[in-house]
DNA sequence: CAGGATTCCTGACTAAAGTCAGCTTTATGG
DNA sequence: CCATAAAGCTGACTTTAGTCAGGAATCCTG
């Protein structure tokens, strides 16, 4: 681990601290960074101010400053949006044609930048460090996937569920109807009586968990998906053993659930997370296996 | 290339902006950014101002201001030098006791930034990430060296030959004396007689080369060395290629070298990059392998 | 439709970063 | 020993960044 820490830091020093410092520089034009990275961020197809202050994470009142400035360049409009019907309230920045050579500007100095990062190297050592990169990138993102409860009906979660739904459907091989699939109630997923885990990257929903804790019967966990942008990262391993462990916190010994058999990587999981196939302990339509792991009694925390 | 270009710039993008971000905000504590890194740049061991002007691309003034600032607070004292015969122009930066205290607190923020990073990987990714890094780093590390001619009397180019000399007595079967190896002149290695090419990563020398233009004889390739640090990333064959670049620009059709049978990876890097072992044409008391390459005709650039 | 919540804006600041000219002290090369 | 260069300091700025309290327009909800 100390190895790891340091190697994490070397990379952090060297990487992070010189590319990022040219890359503001080439960023930079005449213009302050800041204002730089705003037009950058608005784009040729314009933006709502809300979602540009989310993204940069400025305060509402520097960004409507910087707005002013690019306004004032001539680079930027900003008026309300352009669907009627929309709220009135919500803001939104276009570029105008000068902005938008402008942004074009930055775009090729970050091409030029990145080239410059690239040329001085061989071939093969050119495509080693666009994969190392690309494995750097995937990992990283990976470990700012954050886990937590979420009520079962939290839009989220809901938007996580369809998207379960959907790609069972695509994978089943009889497709997917919810009505011929034991049904799942929201308050059997809503503490005490469950819980319901949403796995997040920058408040983008890109995984879900649940379980369901009935009185005196094994846990049964249901409904883990993990999108398809952060598969392969471990957010199933990390959803599946938050719930063992709040399974194990309620004092369940034992938890078990039902799969398809089209899910392989899902059965994998299960195989390489200690669960063992059981007979069927239900009926559902379009279950293939069944799975049971014992829980290691857990202290309370 | 377009691919390659793309993915560097995903990367510096999510990287480099978010972990650089994050570690500045872990470094700056009740400080000032700036003041925090100065702080940790002069280190336990204290520092050089130049140095660390040098090192962090600070203006003179800003500097000062900063490291009175840092005195103010009674973590640093700036001095002369304690060594006696030392520039008394140039002046040292050291921590006090409370300084190192403060010190000690970002080394830590530092490590736990790190572990914060790795700690929601499961083990196996961990490594991955940990590879891919050390991969990314060495890569850009390399490509952040600049080839660049420099007279062969320049104490850094002295530095490198005299590097490459004690390498040679190491590895050579039999030591090395220089006085029995055909001795090299700077005059020789000075245009319009030859060329001796530096390569320097922020601004330490790293690597050299140097090509010998005699009249009516093919190009001589002398003292191509790269420092440990540097070694397997493609510098030895940048090195070569612009010795070779120069040598047809100057109207030579043939360039040689001879090389010692123990240096191993100079001599498939000889063979990779296109030469063909002839016989000796010299009598060179280290030399067991004679090269040649025949050169395409360049245009004048 | 009243009252509260949202969204964005402006005014009025403070803090930090960065720039530049000129000064003092110390080295160095004739 | 003198002229010149180099290292670092100070004063006197300007520019960016960032904060916070209110205020107008719009929306949502009962």
């Amino acid at each position: 681990m100390e190895r790891q820490v340091a190697a994490v830091r070397r990379f952090n020093r060297t990487v992070t601290q010189r590319i990022g410092a040219l890359d503001d520089a080439y960023m930079a034009r005449a213009r302050p960074l800041a204002q730089a990275r705003l037009l950058w961020e608005i784009g040729p197809g314009g933006a709502e101010v809300a979602a540009l202050r989310a993204r940069l994470g400025l305060d509402s009142g520097h960004l409507s400053r910087l707005l002013r400035a690019l306004e004032g360049d001539g680079l930027v409009t900003v008026g309300p949006s352009d669907r009627a019907g929309d709220d009135a309230r919500v803001r939104h920045a276009r570029l105008t044609d000068a902005g938008r050579a402008e942004w074009t500007e930055l775009d090729e100095r970050s091409d030029r930048f990145a080239q410059s990062i690239l040329e001085p190297l061989a071939g093969p050592h050119r495509e080693r460090l666009v994969a190392a990169m690309a494995e750097v990138e995937r990992l990283l993102v990976s470990s700012m996937v954050v886990i937590e409860p979420c009520p079962p009906g939290d839009p989220r979660a809901r938007a996580c569920v369809r998207a379960y739904a959907r790609e069972v459907a695509r994978r089943f091989d009889d497709g997917f109807d919810p009505a011929l699939s034991s049904p799942v109630d929201d308050a059997d997923l809503t503490p005490p009586a469950g819980l319901f885990l949403l796995a997040t990257l920058n408040a983008e929903p890109v995984g879900c968990g649940a379980v369901k804790l009935r009185p005196d019967a094994p846990a049964e966990i249901k409904r883990v998906w993990v999108a398809g942008t952060v598969r392969g990262l471990g957010v199933g391993r990390r959803l599946l053993a938050e719930l063992e462990r709040h399974a194990a916190q309620r004092g369940r010994r034992r938890v078990r659930l039902d799969t398809n058999r089209n899910l392989t990587e899902a059965i994998a999981l299960y195989r390489s997370a200690g669960y063992r196939e059981v007979e069927p302990f239900n009926t559902e339509r379009y279950a293939h296996h069944w799975f049971e792991k014992r829980l290691a009694p857990r202290v309370e925390r």
